[in-house]
RNA sequence: GCCGCCUUAGCUCAGCCGGUAGAGCAUCGCAUUCGUAAUGCGAGGGUCGCGUGUUCGAGUCACGCAGGCGGCACCA
């Protein structure tokens, strides 16, 4: 016997060997009818699973969170049926969920096509329909292996192969189709329910190596009701309206055309935005104890050889022979430039640290598929910056430079989505005791500033680890924005040394850092973050002064004239519109503040403030207007 | 770079089975001086991404290329 405990406290005994099922029938039938997981002591199992023991027993329905994971993975295996009845060439991989939805990789010779995910879409209604019951049985390795190798399932046969050992086989029959999984899954496929969608057709590697076949990726997305993916599909569509390349045009910031891919022209106002955010970060940064520099935008290739860039990254790099037969390279990066100044003269220990800041404009040849908008370019500018300090002061100088990024992060209200450690690759320099130092030291400076880091494997740079602080877009994805680096190597390769106490040599240890990462970057998630509508010290145009007939023209420009002076960014609207047209094409263009004169503002010496996204005006003489307003737009680090 | 999709006026888009291009907004002109999210009338604006082919005839069909979008890979 075992004994059960249920959400409202009660206590049942059941016969050993009972599922989740029975369980459910005896409360009753309605229950069992709807109930798609047994929850065992925070464990979810198949409904016709026997219970292993006694504990704490929930019956998970369709409303409970947990379910949703499971609808998605569940319509992941519909799909996966539905293709393989409908082509029946096709042989299965792995399918997930994912975020708000699932997707599955399958491998076939030809492509899919959009028509054909219509097609898949109905095919998977009607399994849906057929309600097939969801079955679990345990295989015997090898016969699982021989059985997939037989029906043609090579890629299913190779995962069973990587199984360990001990775990056991699990099949899942769904009707007449069967899959390896790892469940749990539903009790039938009509409890997949139909709020779902296939949304998009991907090529994808085979364990995500691009050595290995290419694979059709179909993704979908999935809920537990029509009102969910309803939700979902508009809150995408509204998402899409803050992608910062249509904002870009509609309030006129930037372009990229096809002669310069990935490389962001930025216009009068987009570079306004532009200066505004780089003075800032400047600000902040020098107050933080930095010095800037400037270093050169090509260089000798040689350089480049000597850092280690050349081997593993002269693929990316714009570079070109000269006529006088000099290899010449245009900077990918500004750390190798940071240690030519830190070399010039003798260092000394008294100096450390040293924290080089520059505005450093970079050219990378990025591959033509990763470029994206103002996402990923081909021409930035980094808030780079490169720390060099002795071993006793890494952990402090990390944690101080933590503590800044999250300053600056608040300051432009954007929303720190997580925080990344990449641990060690496979190709990398320097030794694998400096490597458990400087990945263990990152970790606890992150720590002390309060970041928890998720570690990430072999995603580091070939000189040391990062941490990685990563922004979300208007869509969900991330973006690695702000960095961390800790660096043994490159001090060593370009030989880097200062005097210390003991009157010797020694290296110094190499801190790479951004902030914002790169302008570009930042500024694209900063206008997505937003949606355009800035606050006031950001905004692009503060205010714009609109008159509503001609007879307040001078009084107008008088306003205009005022508020200019003291530091506002003012535009003037005297065009013969209706004050109606003049609100909405400003309210549509996101300018934070209209000011309405008429002919009583001009009697009154007054004006009527409107402020983007409220339909209400306050009237109050130019004076106080200015002094509130320019109060406003001061810039965080320069308030009061 | 790889897979799928897209590319028509400055922008957003319509153009059925191939018969020779259209709307709204924007722009320009005229009228209107009108108090908080679109005043009216009129005009101009297109090598239909580029190239080749099929056809009496191609925006429409086929192939190639380029760029963009969504993924994958890459990301110092």
């Amino acid at each position: 016997m075992i004994d059960l405990k249920f959400p409202d406290g009660s206590v049942r005994q059941y016969d050993d060997g009972v599922t989740g099922f029975d369980v459910a029938k005896s409360i009753s039938s309605s229950l069992a009818k709807k109930a798609l997981l047994a929850k065992l002591d925070g464990k979810l199992l198949d409904m016709k699973q026997p219970l292993p023991g006694s504990g704490a027993l929930e019956i998970v329905t369709r409303e409970s969170p947990e379910a949703l994971d499971v609808i998605r993975h569940d319509t992941a295996h519909v799909l996966a049926e539905a293709v393989q009845e409908l082509f029946p060439d096709t042989q299965v991989t792995i399918g997930p969920n994912i975020e708000d939805g699932f997707f599955y990789d399958f491998a076939r010779e030809t492509p899919f096509s959009l028509d054909d995910l219509a097609a898949i879409e109905t095919r998977m209604k009607k399994i849906v329909d057929r309600d097939e019951p969801i079955t679990r049985e345990v295989w015997d390795r090898d016969e699982a292996i021989a059985h997939f190798e037989e029906i043609g399932e090579k890629y299913k046969a190779q995962i069973i192969r990587d199984i360990p050992g001990h775990e056991p086989i699990s099949i899942y029959r769904q009707g007449a189709w069967k899959d390896l999984c790892r469940g749990p899954h539903l009790p039938s496929t009509r409890h997949v329910g139909k709020a779902f969608k296939l949304t998009k057709l991907a090529g994808a590697y085979w364990r995500g190596d691009q050595n290995n076949a290419q694979l059709q990726r179909v993704y979908g997305t999935s809920w537990a009701s029509e009102a969910d993916l309803e939700a979902y599909l508009k809150r995408i569509e509204e998402a899409e309206r803050r992608d910062h390349r249509k904002i870009g045009r509609t309030m006129d910031l930037f372009h990229i055309q096809e002669e310069g891919r990935g490389m962001p022209f930025w216009h009068p106002k987009g570079w306004t935005l532009y200066r505004t955010v780089e003075n800032y970060v400047r600000r902040r940064t020098e107050v933080a104890g930095y010095v800037e520099v400037s270093t050169p935008q090509i260089l000798d290739a040689d350089l480049w050889k000597r850092s280690g860039h050349w081997a593993k990254f002269h693929d990316s790099m714009f570079f070109s022979e000269t006529s006088e037969g000099e290899m010449l390279a245009v900077k990918p990066m500004n750390c190798p430039c940071h240690v030519q100044i830190f070399n010039q003269g003798q260092r000394s220990y008294r100096e450390l640290p040293i924290r080089m800041m520059e505005f450093g404009g970079l050219h990378r040849y990025e591959s033509s598929g990763s470029l994206l908008g103002l996402l990923r370019v081909r021409r930035m500018v980094q808030d780079d910056a490169h720390i060099f300090c002795t071993d006793a002061q890494i952990e402090a100088e990390s944690k101080s430079f933590i503590e800044l990024l999250q300053l600056i992060y608040r300051e432009l209200d954007v929303e720190l989505h997580s925080v990344k450690l990449a641990l060690r690759p496979d190709e990398r320099f320097g030794t694998d005791e400096q490597w458990t130092i400087a990945e263990d030291t990152l970790e606890r400076a992150a720590n002390a500033a309060g970041v928890e880091v998720e570690r990430v494997p072999n995603e580091g740079a070939f000189y040391g680890p990062k941490l990685e602080f990563h922004l979300r877009d208007a869509i969900g994805r991330t973006w690695q924005c702000g960095t961390l680096q800790l660096d043994y190597v490159l001090p060593e390769r370009l030989d880097a040394t200062y005097i210390a106490e003991d009157g010797q040599k020694h290296r110094p240890v190499m801190l790479h850092r951004a902030i914002l990462g790169s302008l570009e970057r930042f500024i694209g998630v900063l206008i997505e973050h937003h949606a355009g509508a800035f606050p006031l010290w950001l905004a692009p145009t503060q205010v714009v002064v609109a008159t509503i007939t001609a007879d307040a023209d001078g009084y107008a420009a008088e306003v205009a004239a005022k508020l200019k002076s003291a530091g506002l960014r003012v535009e003037l609207d005297l065009r013969n519109e209706k004050v109606g047209y003049k609100v909405r094409e400003h309210s549509l263009a996101k300018v934070p503040v209209i000011a309405v004169v008429g002919r009583r503002e001009a009697e009154e010496g007054k004006v009527a403030l409107r402020r983007l996204g409220s339909d209400g005006q306050s009237v109050m003489s130019v004076e106080e207007a200015t002094a509130s307003l320019t109060k406003e737009a001061t810039p965080p680090d320069q308030r009061a």
